[in-house]
DNA sequence: CTGAATCCGCCGGGATACTG
DNA sequence: CAGTATCCCGGCGGATTCAG
């Protein structure tokens, strides 16, 4: 079926809006990572939640899926497309504005700072 | 209750993610409005969530509502604050990102370009 | 003209168990 | 190690009605 959208603003919240989507590709944006790697990193999420969203990044062609071995144990190595870096300034952009915004308002807190985000832009 | 994020994307996201958000931050990028007009703008939409997504717009301090008249009929005028504005940048670049992607993918539509978004800037 | 109050359906995301 | 299959819940957004 075909997908419309009013404006490009919600093509791209398509892509990266989704509860863990950001972080994913702040980690991914640092370098390729193993499925076990982003489960560490994001000890919270679920598996089955953690293969959908990397699915629909995938599906998107956001990141790129690797497999590595015949037999299990599997190897899986999810990185970035050109696409997917392509989201770097936007990122970055979204980031800082939202850092800035924090700093006004006393009841809210960022634990991580845009630098996670701006090694997507050394690709 | 406080605010926490992991990072300043999530907490972007928090503010533009909603179902008619960008078409509001677009259409209120061009010039204050009534609340009728919006809703002409937007024949599709609520009653109840039309209210719903301005008053959180102003609740995160993006737009302002003024109010003119003692008594019905009222006239309510909403437009973008200064934090608002300063999101246009941003609306523009992800309304370029996403009609980019589309131009890729032949079964995605993207109904408005890009120059919707631009008169934010020049406030 | 503008908005508050209900009631409700859908879907993203979570808990858990199972497969190769 | 990586992923699938169910079942489930909460909250966003929609339809409708009432009010100043």
């Amino acid at each position: 079926m075909k997908q419309s959208y009013n404006n490009g603003v919600e093509a791209t919240l398509g892509v990266i809006s989704g509860k863990w989507k950001p972080q994913l590709l702040c980690y991914l944006g640092n370098r390729p990572q193993r499925t076990c790697d982003l489960r560490q990193e994001l000890p919270a999420i679920s598996q089955k939640v953690l293969t959908q969203q990397l699915r629909e990044l995938e599906r998107d062609g956001i990141i790129m899926r690797r497999v590595y071995g015949e037999r299990a144990p599997f190897k899986v190595i999810y990185e970035l497309t050109a696409l997917g870096k392509s989201l770097g300034q936007i990122l970055v952009q979204m980031s800082e504005w939202g850092e800035q915004r924090a700093t006004q308002l006393p009841d809210m807190e960022i634990r991580n700072d845009h630098a996670g985000f701006t090694h997507i832009l050394e690709g």
